[in-house]
Parts: structure tokens; C-alpha cells; sequence
DNA sequence: GTGAAAGCGCTAACAG
DNA sequence: CTGTTAGCGCTTTCAC
């Protein structure tokens, strides 16, 4: 069934009928119902290839994240499929790993399958290294890139995201404020985000006059994945130094450091509080309950899609948003 | 740039470049050389629209899942995205939350989009209300449908699934073995996989000779969302009825369960023994660590992806395939 | 081994 | 308000 069975049987030319299609007013109400009653007595839809083909569009926005069963990242998908196909946009989802290489294949090929736009989730894009963001940059050549919780500065890229720096700098100030005087900032990620927060971090130390140690901010080489070998780990750890308290840059990273305090049989919060970040499912599973970075997910996924409909609907926008995060406490973590 | 330019600067005919293009025998080496270096040095890429017309597809395939940040869907999605992909596939994703109507809009919206297939992750898509399910016939007809743990007789639809019977069977025989009398089977949804759970649960009693008590299997009306409603959910049902060990339908609820033991100060296993389903993340973040069913969910992803390709391959393919699931054993749990 | 030409099904400019 | 027609860019017969 095509748009030429509907024409013929309804009587118009196939112009009409598309008219009708795509709710154009310039078609009487008689034939538009004559129209409409063939279209629904033959159960036709329009082939979206040849519609892709006309309008160069077939309304979809490709999705980039590089491990989608990740918890931070599966929230981010959601929400942003959810918001998408409210403006009637579907998603093709690619999950890209971390490799650079293959994160630039699959951006390419998603502009090869001509998706509408590119939305990069997760801070894991933009890299440090300033050319291997050259993928990037060639995509926006083409269709608008928008990054979830990334900073780059580029024409044809907006980016949106959660004020990492602040949101640790406060968390550590936190715990500063609750007596805990020897923190360990623990990471396993050197993202543009995962680095802001070391930073933040660092000045929160910096302001109280506490000098800096590298050796409190070791980086975990694994991915989230193993809680055993992130305490294990830290138990290595802690033979050289000493702490009461850890902030982690994720709330997975987290449970691993109280999964670390229950073997060795320190009491959280009291011989150690934790911090972790994201607020996610993670965070209230545990015994105590950890306290964590709340960075805004859901409203970040809401302004970065609409900032994607905007510009594809040819509106002015803002090409970096940055929302606040907040602290949100819990158990893991002595009052003030 | 389009095959026309190519033909035009690598002095041939287009069919010439589409034949190089799809890798056709019908082309001399030094005409294919010719025309590889003009499409290498103008960067040509075909258009994709224009060849999923041609060819009535795109390469794509549909995922149709309820929830892709609930923790066991998402793995799913993430596991068969990674299959598809390494098949030279793409996924459009879809989450179409529990409502009858949303599921049926979004799967019609998957084959109006040409989708090669579709996939429908997780058993919520297959109701006990047999008119229900039309809208699985209905797709069908168009394409292969593909169930992703879930069991639906139909021409034209694959299953591939865990025996969940036999699982939950199994996983109650286990806590009665280990002394364990009085037992809870906990869940939150209806879908054929969860009442399969239930009778598992129950057969393994029957058949020990443990009379069935209904009030034994409270049904939770509420997502994965919200422990300490699970929790006062069990608070509330402990003032009824004695129980010494609880089997969760999933992971989530499993961990509810034991925040409510936590708050009555009920030591685990001792005073309470608990199994959880899936063996998520989840079931190693808590302490003690989670004794749960693993449902083979990766393995199950690699299967419905193979059968996918060869049905798409027109081979011939098994139209069910059942996998069985194992327990875990872990900290929640007496040992026998 | 290669080229000419007929679709694939739709949109949109143009003419009436 | 409606119809005619020329694309959109590729694949695929069918001749040569």
C-alpha cells in the first residue's frame, strides 16, 4: 500500500494525499475526510524511508554513552529517551565503551546514518588530550553535538552540566565541618568531570589551610564492576596512611570503601565517613545509608533535550548550562 | 556528494560505484581501484536513506523494554546492543513503561519506522489477559518479534528465556534444606515470568509436604523505586504472620526485605534468611551479600541476538529456547 | 565487466 | 484548493 493505492482510491492526486498526511490547511474539509476515511479503511502508513529520503530526516538523535548498564549512565539514557520521544523523536542507542578509537567509529557512524543529532552521555567524551576531542568536532560539521555532563567549547556543540568542582568542594567542606580532618579522595576515572571534583576537592583542603597529599587521592584502575577489589584496594592503602573519611567520585566506588570499614571492622560514620556522588539506587541500599552528590540527572536530561529541540527547531540557544549539586546526607557521615 | 559525483570523477557509470560499494565480483580490480581512491579522497559516504529505501531496510533494530533504568533491563538492553552492533546492526531503543496502551503504541511505532525486528526485553510485555497480547501478533506479521525472557506461542515470534519454575523451585528447596520453614515469596509485578516464579515457589513446598498458605505470598503494588516502602510493606505484614526466610522475585525487593530485618534488629541469616533474584549489583553492595538467582542474562542476550541474525539470515531457528538459572550462594543464607 | 534506465515512495515547487 | 512533475540517492535488472 502507497501513497499512489490511496490516491487512486480516494479519488485525488498523491499530492493531496500527502497534504493530508502532513496536516498541510490547504485541503477542503470534504476531501480531507475522503482522504482520511481510505488511509484508515486500508491501514496505510507512510514508508519512513522515502520520507527520510525527501526530507532528509527521519527524526531520530543518536544516544552515545560508552557503557549503558552503568547506573549513572542507564538513568541519563532513560530520561532522555523519555523526554525525546515526547517531541517525537526516537533514539538510536550506541554504547561505545571506553575505548577512543571505538567511541570515534560509532560517532561516525551514526552521522553516516544520518541521525538528526548526537547526544554524548556521560563525561567520558571529552578528553583531556585536546586532539582526541577532533572527533568530536568533526561531527558537529555536521548535525548539532550535545554533550550530558561534559564542558567543550565548540561551534554546533552545547553542553549541559552538574557543577562537579562546587559540588565537592562543598561535600569536603562537609565533612571538614564535622571534625574530620584527614580525607581520601578516591577515583578510578580522569574524566574532565572526574578531575573537576579532584579539584574541587583540593580546594575545599586548600581553603581550610590543610596542605595537599597526593598520596590521599589514589586512583582506583578499575572500572564498577568489582567491590571486592576496590577494598581490597584501599585495605593496601591503608597500611601507609591514615584517614577518617573518603570522598569517592561515585557512589559505587563508595560501597567498595564500606565494604572495606565492615571487613576491617571500623564503625561508619564514627571511624570513618564516606561521601559518595551521583545519589543513585546504590546509595540507600547500603547499611548505613551513604551519603551522596546529588547532580541534578534528571534535570540535566530535560535541559539538554530541550535545548536539542530548540535547535533543531531553528531557536537561539545556549551553548553551556550548568546546573548546582547538592549534598545530600545520610548515614555515612557524622552531623555537624 | 553523491554516487553521481563519484561515477562522474572516477570516470564510470554509478552502477559501477554501487557494484565497488557492495562489494560485487562484477568489477575489475583496476576499475574498483579507480573508483575506491575517488570515493577515499572525497570522503563519500552512501546516503542512508536513499539505500534503506532501496533496499527496505536500514539495518536497524528495535528494543522495546519497559524500564531501561531499572538495573536488570538495562543490562539487557546493554548486552544485546553490544550483540546487534558486533552484527553490523543498530538498535532504536524504546521504553514504554507498564501501560497495555504504551506498549502497543511504541511497537506499532517500531514497525512503522521499518525496523529490520524487534526485541521486547523483559517478561512485561506477555500478559495472562490473551487479547492482550495482539498487538505482539499484529507486529509479527510484519517482522520478526523477538521475546526476551518470555513465553508467547506464535508464528513468527522467538522466545528465548530462563526457567524461572524451576529456579525459584529450586532456590526454595534450598532454604528448606537448610532448616528453614516459614517462608515468604515476595513480588511486585504479574508478568508471566513472576507468577512462573510464584509456582516454583509453590511447587517446592507441595512437594515437601508444606501446605500453602496465601498470606505467605504478599503481592508489593509498587515499583523498583522505593526501599523503605518495601520495608514498612513487610513491617506492616509481620504483625500477621511468622516467617524465617523470604524469597524475593527480584534483587530490589530482597534488599527491602533486609533493610526491614536491619530495622526489627533481626540478626541475617540467623533470624532471617533471604534470596534475591537476578544476581544484580545489587546482591554484593549489601552486607551481608545477597544469596540470589542468577537468570543467565547474558548468555540469554547472546541467544536471542544469534537467533535473531539467523533469522534474518533465512535460516531455520528454534523458535524457544529455555536456560536454566543457578543460585548463587552468598552471606543472607544459612549453609546446609 | 560495464552502462542505461527503471524503480523505491515520498515531498514540494509550480501551475492552474 | 488541487494536480503535475521533478527530484531525493541508491539498487538492480537487462542489454551489450
Amino acid at each position: 500500500m502507497t501513497i499512489y493505492d490511496v490516491s487512486e482510491k480516494a479519488g485525488v492526486s498523491i499530492a493531496t494525499v500527502s497534504r493530508v498526511l502532513n496536516g498541510s490547511d490547504n485541503v477542503s474539509a470534504q476531501t480531507r475526510q475522503k482522504v482520511l476515511a481510505v488511509i484508515e479503511a486500508c491501514d496505510y502508513t507512510p514508508n519512513a524511508f522515502a520520507r527520510g529520503l525527501g526530507l532528509n530526516s527521519m527524526n531520530t538523535i543518536g544516544i552515545l554513552c560508552a557503557d549503558s548498564s552503568d547506573l549513572y549512565l542507564a538513568n541519563a539514557v532513560y530520561h532522555v529517551e523519555q523526554e525525546l520521544r515526547a517531541n517525537n523523536y526516537n533514539c538510536i542507542l550506541c554504547c561505545t565503551g571506553y575505548e577512543l578509537s571505538d567511541k570515534q567509529k560509532y560517532l561516525n557512524l551514526l552521522v553516516n546514518k544520518k541521525v538528526d543529532s548526537v547526544i554524548l552521555v556521560g563525561s567520558h567524551f571529552v578528553s583531556g588530550q585536546d586532539s582526541d576531542n577532533d572527533y568530536i568536532r568533526e561531527a558537529a560539521k555536521e548535525i548539532p553535538v550535545l554533550l550530558l555532563n561534559a564542558d567543550f567549547d565548540c561551534e554546533n556543540v552545547y553542553c549541559g552540566m552538574c557543577d562537579d568542582f562546587k559540588a565537592t568542594m562543598q561535600a569536603t567542606t562537609y565533612l571538614l565541618e564535622t571534625g574530620v580532618e584527614d580525607i581520601l579522595y578516591l577515583y578510578n576515572s580522569k574524566s574532565y568531570s572526574a578531575l573537576r571534583k579532584l579539584s574541587g576537592y583540593q580546594s575545599a583542603l586548600t581553603q581550610k589551610g590543610i596542605p595537599l597529599r597526593m598520596e590521599y587521592m589514589p586512583y582506583f584502575p578499575g572500572r564498577n564492576y568489582n567491590l571486592l577489589a576496590i577494598a581490597d584496594f584501599l585495605a593496601e592503602l591503608d597500611s601507609s596512611i591514615h584517614y577518617q573519611g573518603i570522598i569517592a567520585s561515585n557512589d559505587y566506588l563508595a560501597i567498595g570503601a564500606a565494604k572495606f570499614a565492615h571487613k576491617k571492622g571500623l564503625d561508619i560514620p564514627k571511624d570513618l565517613s564516606i561521601i559518595g556522588y551521583n545519589n543513585s539506587i546504590l546509595s540507600t541500599c547500603c547499611d548505613p545509608e551513604l551519603t551522596s552528590v546529588d547532580n541534578r540527572l534528571e534535570t540535566l536530561c530535560h535541559h539538554i533535550v530541550s535545548t536539542l529541540i530548540g535547535i533543531l527547531d531553528n531557536r537561539e540557544m545556549p551553548q553551556k548550562v550548568i546546573f548546582s549539586g547538592e549534598l545530600i546526607k545520610r548515614g555515612t557521615t557524622l552531623s555537624i
